[in-house]
DNA sequence: CATGAATGAGGATTCATTCAT
DNA sequence: GATGAATGAATCCTCATTCAT
């Protein structure tokens, strides 16, 4: 019984009814997480109360718990992905001050809005197939910046380490914000807080 | 011949044998962390087993499972105050690049140890009671920060926000390094990446 | 051309359409059992799916998954019906040792086109009302061969018992069968082995 | 938390008590089977209740469902073994007639006691690690009836097929007594039953 | 104290079957 | 009549914790 079904769900909802429920499912799923700010102590039968739902639903959509998360995961992750493709058009020809503002900008936007579901993400991460999800989407920012890095040359303080540089900007923003979104929640509407990040950057990276 | 003299006195063998078993349990705990790099999954059975003591008996040291995760947190944090008192103190006169390679260096090598129980004890949090005492744990630490760049307020380049930049620079330094430990083990070893993140920090702090 | 004759008499098409929406059920249910070979794991969901309809669809042919197999079940009774009444037609004035030899080889073809097809319908039975539907089918058979050796006493050894002789007869033939159909494969199509078989019987009821 | 702990269960019972429950399971088990005969329908709760124990406990000694009819299977085995290493001793050096009869003394002796039970467990194969188990088991028994004859080749009718011809012989017996233990439970008391059984064998086997 | 044993309360997952369109 | 969707009722298994010796 067990070994009969070797994981095959993950049928694609084909009708709205189904469409509205999978989205039912992945809200509960983010409120919850959203809420209790760990991926410990989810579960799918309090997932599908909260969706309304029958646990069995869940199962047609989603192969396992981890799946759920997953799919949560890759939202997050698009919707990141368009916006930073979105801005990245936009500040084809801005200077790298500018570039720095937004990015900062946007990722304690991001933040603000649902802290504890990114942590709690980023606690499932080692479950859902290995963390190199986002070892790979981290790579992919760090790897833009290491682009407009390049591109501006002639503003930066120096040419070398550059993807190291890239990586420590990157994370340190990630941080940063991070832990200002648990520990500090008021930081992340404090004008302030994001001048003074700018400025850790900025002072990092750019001649004077 | 050691083996009867009277005259030594009484070493309370119970509580000898009862911190011996309540370190097997803490031991044991730390590695299962540290191997599975997540607080989900670790469970009192294993432990115990590991630990090779009854489950039984580990309930007569701690009253549940969270308390052991939180002595062994407690633990670590003892062990960072220490350092960072000795370190302080040896830091006394010191300019204050010189605390700032210092801070980085000994937060370096916390991770290079055992990145994972790191990580796994920060994923616990929650259920430890709530995160307060983390938050008061980095607190102090940011106390510190703050109190080291006041007495040394000639140094910097401004003394606006200190507080806010006290928590910046803590954290970017976590945020980094903690992620560095994750994605890029061999930053951690590697001589430039502590340059960098020295020169992050100068950069912010201090007057050119 | 032929394309619209509506002088042909209507063909029913739902009728026709019903007809093999069954037969595919059936033809996926039995290949799924002939693949496990076991009934236990059978599941109407993977039925339907394999047969390309809806389960809904299924449902609407068999009031419940046992109904699929006792289907099944029929079906392979009046193949063997059908084949032991053709059989018997040809064999009615054939001697004994014959019939024996033609019986044992129709029952290996059977085992040897989808061995396990049979074991699992032997399993599902207790959960098809009871054993009783194969019981009387067995007496059939055991009567048929009750019959045959009445209608050729004079060639028999003893005329004693000839009912339980008959089951012995039947019951050994299949139980040698169905297990060389599971373990020694390859006794099903040597010719030794069918001979050997037909030795054990004719030496157990012919006079010599 | 299904991955964390990889089966290891299977603890081995130490205590007297451990030791009782272990046997409460199995016994329950083996009720459960031949009442239902059937191994599909058997569940883990319906065992623990009617053992007596949460459970729990039965996951204690049992990694899984399997495990339980596995063991039950070995059990089985054992006595049938014990059995006949008894039996071929005291045979060493009787006639085969002998032999025969006193085989299908004990094979019926089995069935007799819990003709479901049986039927069971051989439907469970499948599911405990493939039918190996069974199909090693059963050419033991036709290794012993080889060796059996060839020491007593004298009184055989023939010498050639041996290997064959004890598989015939091993299964037809198991194959009659199995379905008569189902469908005919009052030939395993007729003496009858088992002299006809004999004498099919006999036939066979011997010389005239 | 220490330990082997025991367990209640879940939690993940499946499946036969029904519903709504 | 057919289909995609939905679900209640199991079923397997786990784990923190307690009990009895």
């Amino acid at each position: 019984m067990k070994k009969s079904t070797p994981h095959e769900p993950k049928k694609r909802p084909q009708q709205d009814r189904s469409r509205a429920t999978v989205d039912y499912i992945l809200k509960a799923a983010a409120q919850l997480l959203d809420q209790d700010g760990a991926y410990y102590g989810l579960n799918t039968n309090r997932i599908a109360k909260k969706a309304g739902v029958a646990v069995a639903s869940l199962y047609q959509y989603f192969p396992n718990k981890e799946a759920i998360v997953n799919a949560l995961f890759e939202m997050e992750l698009s919707e990141e992905r368009a916006e930073l493709t979105t801005k990245s058009v936009a500040l084809q020809d801005a200077p790298i001050k500018e570039v720095i503002r937004v990015g900062i900008g946007s990722t304690i936007d991001i933040h603000a809005k649902k802290p504890k579901l990114v942590a709690s993400i980023l606690q499932a991460l080692p479950f859902l197939g290995g963390a190199e999800v986002l070892v790979r989407a981290r790579q992919q920012v760090v790897d833009l910046v290491v682009e407009a890095m390049k591109e501006r040359r002639g503003d930066l303080r120096s040419a070398e380490n550059l993807e190291m540089k890239a990586f420590l900007v990157v994370h340190a923003i990630e941080g940063v914000i991070h832990d200002a979104a648990n520990e500090r929640p008021e930081y992340l509407t404090n004008p302030d807080f994001a001048k003074e990040l700018v400025d850790l950057i900025d002072r990092f990276l750019l001649a004077p």
